[in-house]
DNA sequence: ATATTAAATGCAACTGAGTTGCAAATATAT
DNA sequence: ATATATTTGCAACTCAGTTGCATTTAATAT
């Protein structure tokens, strides 16, 4: 079991259901970012579209994961490997690749310009290019 | 006449209609960005909502206008400063006041970074937190 | 000016992601 | 084992955005 795995441990409020646990392993399996609208397809058969959405909205508010926003406007989800359930502070930007449409998390710091007159709390940064497998 | 004001010139293929004319009316009155879903009720009286969207279209492919999403994935247009109808290069972010809900464009240079292994071709940066009238 | 033609518009119906209410099922604590 | 709170399924819904088609209007040619 590697260290970035995501298991049942430490979820107060989370009841470990049988479709918890069927998400949770799509998130291990996966090393990118999964859209909602893929999970709903992919685990149709074993759970209602409301029960994914519900799952991830728990688990987000855990901290096991967060969610962003594709250039589509919709919505992927990804494993936290630094956020808590008191702070999520994931400020890395996320890259979509426009051939395969794969976002993945990357581990880059942005850095958010300081602006006069004006408070910033938060950054979404997308990027969009060709991933390394599509380059190749 | 100021030097941002948008004019019917050089816009090729776009007709001069009574619609087009009462949306860049709009665009001109406002120094901020604008959502389609607040354009269209405020011209509810004058236009169909399929208009507004095909306008707005249209616009953005003249490079008069350009479109992103803000953070719950609605569509908001701006002014564009600096695009032709042959290439959007505008690169700046946007911000979100998380009080009054309304976004701008920040004149700032976002600088991408460059990354191993990875084309990088555009980004979307959308900035949130308090904006300048909210804050005092 | 008038006719012609291509572009633009209105309308109604549709799409699809995401939400909500409620009853039934299930996990956890006692 | 029982009670209780959480979770799930289902159906219906919301709402931004799209599409097809008939009608209107702007630009161009006559």
């Amino acid at each position: 079991m590697q260290a970035s795995c995501i298991k049942f441990v430490a979820m107060g409020i989370i009841r470990k259901t049988k479709s918890v646990g069927l998400l949770l392993n799509v998130f291990n399996q996966s090393k990118s970012a999964l859209s909602v609208v893929h999970l709903i397809e992919n685990l149709k058969a074993s759970m209602n579209k409301t029960t994914v959405y519900r799952i991830l909205d728990r688990l987000e508010q855990e901290g096991v994961v967060h969610s962003f926003l594709d250039k589509d406007g919709l919505t992927w989800y990804a494993k936290c490997t630094e956020c808590t359930s008191h702070e999520h502070s994931d400020v890395h930007p996320h890259f979509q690749c426009n051939d395969c449409g794969t976002i993945e998390c990357l581990s880059i710091d942005i850095s958010i310009p300081t602006i006069s007159d004006r408070q910033i709390d938060s950054a979404d940064v997308l990027l969009q290019g060709t991933c390394p497998s599509c380059l190749s």
